[in-house]
DNA sequence: AACTATTTATAAGA
DNA sequence: TTCTTATAAATAGTT
């Protein structure tokens, strides 16, 4: 429909296939909208030209969500998919390390202890026991700490009349912390405190979250 | 262009109406696919009838996909968002529970506790040895009902033969559970095994998670 | 689904 | 770009 007849194959010259498309986008524009009201149709059109030029047409009964929720609808396809899963793996492993996490911490508590057999129970209360050596040393330490720092803050006191400035809660961004990290950092600690054979016994049945 | 020039409102006979959707679908149809050839253009339409029916052309080049994460590019809409946001928000929690979880079994294994005053570790020291109590006894009673238990094994086996059924892996499925929950958990354990006068001088600034 | 008189879209030119 | 216009293409009403 034209001056000429032409083939249906891409344009060469790239300005004529500018304002080809640009003609052509506003008919099937008009196309669409004709095909909207006539016929109570939902039509979603987006277009982007070879240079990357966003075009749209949308009914006016409708969102773009909302083709799309359709759209899933009708093709079974769930688009969001892919960013969910992602997401879900992470969250699913985060929920899983937690739920160890609180379970050792039950157990560290005197409780679920029916879970464990005699030898897991001999080290846990083995490592308990070290624990708490290292809290009442720390708390000795502490005391002697507080004092000398008292005397340090008197002194200082008389020299700095500024205010101490609080930090703001800072949330951490370390998203990749390994399941099993706090719980090595703890048993290298605990190798130093307590007697070798006692710990070898132990066998991969023990503590240890993973 | 037909027999007689027709107004753009909504056909209100049904069997016309749906004749009309179908002939003028093919030609927006084809107007799309000749605009994606002769102007090398990614075209996305997607079309519901009156009656819901879904109908939709795509650009070879190009995936329904592909035209959202374009459309959020040029339009700055994100779709994703509010499926987005209330994982995230699910995810963050998690994760600062987590954190928390962590801090708590380290302060119990002797570690970090340059953190707690000393009140706390006090509190902390109270604590574990209640705990370690719990589980000496605990050692008690499990070697006493292993013993029995052994027994009976010793005449059961005489009659059953049949082995046992283990249960596989297990995966939770409570999303909501509460961040305090084990914490609260454990305070009652707590009040119960120790002097009230030590436990309710700790303030709000002591080992609760939350 | 086919036909066809007409309307509409648009290719080429200005 | 936009307008013009000769011609191709789409389609409304009919069969």
């Amino acid at each position: 429909m034209g001056r000429g007849k032409i083939e249906i194959k891409k344009i060469e010259n790239a300005t004529n296939r500018q304002v080809t498309y640009s003609k052509r986008r506003n008919g099937l524009f008009k196309k669409a909208q004709e095909l909207t009201v006539l016929c109570d149709a939902k039509v979603s059109l987006i277009m982007f030209s070879s240079t990357g030029k966003f075009h749209e047409f949308l009914s006016p009964n409708i969102s773009t969500k909302g083709v799309f929720d359709l759209y899933q609808k009708a093709t079974g396809i769930d688009l969001w998919n892919s960013h969910y899963e992602r997401m879900d793996e992470n969250y699913r492993r985060l929920k899983e390390i937690n739920k160890k996490l609180r379970r050792e911490i039950r157990q560290r508590m005197g409780g679920d202890l029916n879970e464990l057999n005699i030898k897991e129970l001999q080290a846990l209360e083995a490592k308990m026991d070290s624990s708490l050596l290292a809290i009442r040393e720390r708390k000795v330490r502490n005391l002697e700490e507080r004092h000398a720092n008292l005397v340090m803050d008197l002194e200082a006191k008389l020299d700095d009349q500024d205010g101490i400035v609080e930090t703001g809660g800072y949330y951490e961004s370390t998203m990749g912390l390994l399941p099993t990290g706090a719980s090595n950092l703890y048993a290298l600690r605990l190798y130093q405190n307590q007697q070798p054979p006692l710990v070898l016994h132990h066998g991969t049945n023990d503590l240890r979250l993973a």
